[in-house]
DNA sequence: CAAAAAATGATGAACGTACCTCAAAAATAT
DNA sequence: ATATTTTTGAGGTACGTTCATCATTTTTTG
């Protein structure tokens, strides 16, 4: 005989289909007590309510809506990959993904597209954008409507999301910090930090992360001050030829967030030395291919197949009033090196 | 309006629910020119059908089989923990896995396993044991009675499994390679590399990679030859101080396969040298804190939650006829370092 | 103790698909 | 043209759950 059957329950604690229903449900009018027989039954049979069934007899259509900069991002598009494809297989079953994309250069732009989703028609909302008091404004107000928000990559810890999804971005920093002090030869020498703009709470953590691994486990290496340049391709190259100019011994640089491309193309221009330890963030075509070719040394990454499943996941969870297995949410960190490139 | 169902196919195509239900599910007795019609209609409405009310009507219950080791090896527990999780979610929704453990110091035990399979009572069978031309012939049965095989974890690459869920092992050994020779100081020092014994073809792989980015790459740094102790404390301890007493300027150690109690042990009674770069496979509670607590430099590992699922999803793609998205079961090579720890 | 309120039961229609049977229609062979 | 075979249609039941309705029982309240 097979796995037990809401039939089952009612038969076992004696009552009827109907009131198995409403304790399952969480529904109004039951007595304690038949709550307690219900539930009994529950775990002396093992039952496992059927979630595709019962889904299929709700006819529970969940609507989400990922809002994802529109920048051009390498790792945007990867991760605007991961979703259509999520959106192709059983995993998006009964749930259609909204792409809500926002102009990166306007930082209120979030806000307005935010403001803008209707409370009736969407069920939940991944956010992917810097954090700012008008965008914590807009949380709230989303949570309010009754939609479960998740913070999606860069994570808005004083707003009222339910979740974030992504990686810790210190630790991330401190194992770039770890890399970059055991792959330089003799573990010393300058390294530059290049930062892109965007996400800003995200550079700070990893720079943090990197410049205390750093100062405390590797006293030969010299870490330069950040430079920034906004992944604008000339503005990277003056950067990168003035800061190679000031220190012609730089050993290693490390690029805190994405835009890697300016910065592989300049230094790929200026004629690379050797032994330069690159790391940088997030495997995208274009890290991928520097790092197959040595251009690149290692590449830490966070899988965004696993961002958006477990979004979907979390939101999906929280629709339902659900808990999750939070020990399953957790993002990795990974290290790419050309040789266990996947 | 929602997603189409059969019936819109079915209004679309101009033909009635059971030739649609015949067309969808390869049943026979159907005109090619009908076939044509009713898959124009599947693809105009962009109908997509909806496979958990497909196997709530079915009622299929999908029986997997997963032979592994019944060896204590901490690797082997892992990998059953996350059987038992996986069972207990959503994933194996109406499938029920059947652990068959394996004595290890008995080759042929596998054999006998799997001649115990009732096709009858098993779509599909994981195994995780050392290749062996018998097992070849067991897999072979096991086809010819209509059962899905994969392997898991060890490849079985000369039989007719009809995949494999694991990591490649060269590539493996490759990363554990660039590692070494990364992080030894000076980039130079002699390695020992510990084997255990079973998994051998996993062995070789990984010990080939090694051997190849270090000669490749890394001049300075001599390869000591292999040895062995089967997983015992005992003989580890000799067989490490009697390599130690022979050259006593080892910089790195790498273990190739689990078994890493004995090794750790036995190191750290030995007065483990604070620059000495170990490197080992498989994320386990002990490589775990091993790594936390610094006796260990690198673990390179593979999710068994990715396993599992990934043996989960194939099978069951097996035993339906249809095919799997290759990419998506590609299983990772991940290094672990303490910074990177989940 | 009666009346009102609360809890429970009985039932049936959905959800989207599978699968079975029987009959009718169409194609093919003779 | 008839007989035969192949294809198609119509309709029903099932899967495990949700949800609504209405009737009935039990409990609480005044």
């Amino acid at each position: 005989m097979g796995k037990p059957t809401v039939h089952d329950i009612a038969r076992e604690a004696g009552v009827s289909l109907a009131t198995v229903d409403r304790v399952l449900n969480g529904r109004s009018g039951v007595r304690g007590q038949t709550v307690d027989k219900v539930q009994g039954a529950i775990r002396k049979l093992g039952f496992v309510r059927d979630m595709s069934a019962a889904n299929l007899a709700r006819s529970r259509e969940y609507t989400f809506a990922f809002v994802l900069p529109d920048s051009p991002s390498q790792f945007v598009s990867t991760l605007r990959a991961a979703l259509r494809d999520v959106a192709e297989t059983q995993i998006a079953d009964r749930t259609t993904i909204k792409l809500l994309p926002t102009p990166t250069q306007d930082p209120h732009a979030v806000v307005q597209v935010l403001a803008a989703i209707d409370p009736k028609r969407c069920d939940g909302v991944a956010i992917m954008a810097p954090e700012t008091p008008q965008l914590r404004d807009s949380v709230a107000r989303l949570k309010a409507a009754g939609i479960a928000v998740v913070a999606l990559v860069s994570d808005q810890p004083t707003s009222e999301r339910d979740h974030f999804v992504g990686i810790n971005n210190t630790a991330a920093g401190r194992t770039a910090g770890v890399l970059m002090g055991r792959f330089l030869p003799q573990n010393q020498g300058k390294v530059l930090v290049v930062a892109a703009s965007m996400l800003a709470r995200d550079s700070v953590e990893r720079r943090g992360g990197f410049g205390a691994v750093l100062t405390a486990d590797f006293p030969g290496v010299r870490v330069l001050p950040s430079v920034e340049a906004h992944d604008d391709s000339d503005r990277m190259a003056l950067i990168l030829r003035a800061a190679f100019a000031a220190n012609p011994d730089i050993a290693g640089i490390y690029a805190l967030a994405s835009g890697n491309q300016a910065l592989l193309k300049t230094l790929t221009n200026m004629g690379h030395p050797d032994d330069l330890v690159v790391i940088v963030h997030e495997l995208t075509p274009i890290t991928r291919a520097a790092l197959e070719q040595g251009r690149v040394t290692a590449v830490i990454t966070q899988d965004v197949g696993h961002l958006v499943r477990s979004a979907l996941r979390v939101l999906r969870a929280r629709t339902d009033g659900q808990d999750i297995v939070s020990d399953q949410e957790r993002i990795r960190i990974e290290i790419m090196l050309r040789e266990n490139l996947p």
